[in-house]
DNA sequence: GTCTATAGAAAGATAGAC
DNA sequence: GTCTATCTTTCTATAGAC
């Protein structure tokens, strides 16, 4: 028997999903209106609420699952033995990630003020975690006596920053390639932290 | 003879603008209304459009006006003679100037897109040109020596994202006064850019 | 599960009185 | 220069048919 025309759950919650994440990094999230995003999916305004119970909800639904999965992917993979081989991985990581997810990225830095307030701290505290990481390895090799910080604090928010950046000018059509980025940032990470 | 009540143009045209930055900065453009601009300023929405053409025209003016007075400032002060010198230089001045302009950088980064293209145009150009001050430090200290770059380019725009970063996180009652997290910064940059 | 229709509120911008 | 009043559009969200 075939499924009844207009029963689409499976598909049509994800395709709102990737909608709303398209147009709310592209335009702001204030600037884009529920009608916007249904039409993109193909679908009237008021389906919308069958998968959200508003439009805040989704921005906080995208927020969230975007930092667990940039979380949970950086742990599903093995950790190298040296603190200066774990913050070459996590330069090289957190630049293809970014890149790869650079709508989400934008999203949730730029649109966390429009959460409230209980909503703003869950992707706020997913987002200490992650930089937790990076402390942590940072932490490391200035134990090791690798690495010569003059804040650690201060160093794991100005490398994130600094990594941050490639989001702003980088082009898979411009001078160089992914991989080459991600070395000169290295490179210039590298130093940063060392005597 | 008293000036005829009502009748403000000089004062009341600085407090649009200061009011339409404060809460553009902080709600985001598309999230603001003329009307709450109005509220803000103490006249009603209708007396707004004495002074701009339309909200866009608005935004427009606060994104240029910043730029031109950051490149301006930037300029009148005095040049140190080194590369060196003038790296520490801009970077301490880049800091201070972000942190006491944090509404009009923020909003110059995220409310681009809210600006017709003509009007991107303009802006864009004025960061490059305060950009280019950056690169220009960058590769007089190259041609001396005195610095190791793997990129001109990516090395200017990690500078500038890295020391961006502090807006996001600084707060004055915090553990750490503006001179010590510039100095932090600077030595940070300054081991980035060596040998 | 999706549709049409709509309630109710708020938006940008303008007209004309004072 | 500012006000009140309003035009026109658009918004979020809901109700009820299918």
């Amino acid at each position: 028997m075939a499924r009844r025309m207009g029963s689409h759950s499976e598909i049509t919650g994800p395709r709102i999903r990737a909608a709303a994440l398209r147009l709310f990094a592209r335009r702001g999230f204030a600037a884009v209106s529920m009608r916007q995003i249904a039409a993109e999916v193909g679908v009237q305004a008021g389906a919308l609420y069958l998968y959200t119970p508003d439009k805040e909800a989704l921005l906080h639904d995208l927020l969230r699952v975007h930092m667990e999965d940039m979380i949970a992917t950086f742990d599903a993979r093995p950790a190298p033995a040296t603190p200066v081989a774990r913050l070459e991985d996590f330069a090289r990581f957190h630049i293809g990630y970014n890149l790869d997810h650079a709508e989400a990225v934008f999203l949730s830095y730029m649109e966390l003020r429009n959460l409230s307030a209980g909503n703003f701290a869950t992707v706020e505290a997913l987002r200490h975690a992650y930089e937790d990481r990076l402390s942590a390895i940072l932490s490391a090799g200035q134990a090791a006596g690798t690495f010569h910080l003059p804040d650690l604090r201060l160093a794991t928010m100005a490398i994130i920053a600094m990594l941050n950046g490639v989001n702003i000018w980088f082009r898979e059509s411009g001078r160089l390639d992914r991989a080459g980025v991600a070395g000169i940032y290295w490179d210039m990470v590298r130093k940063a932290v060392s005597a």
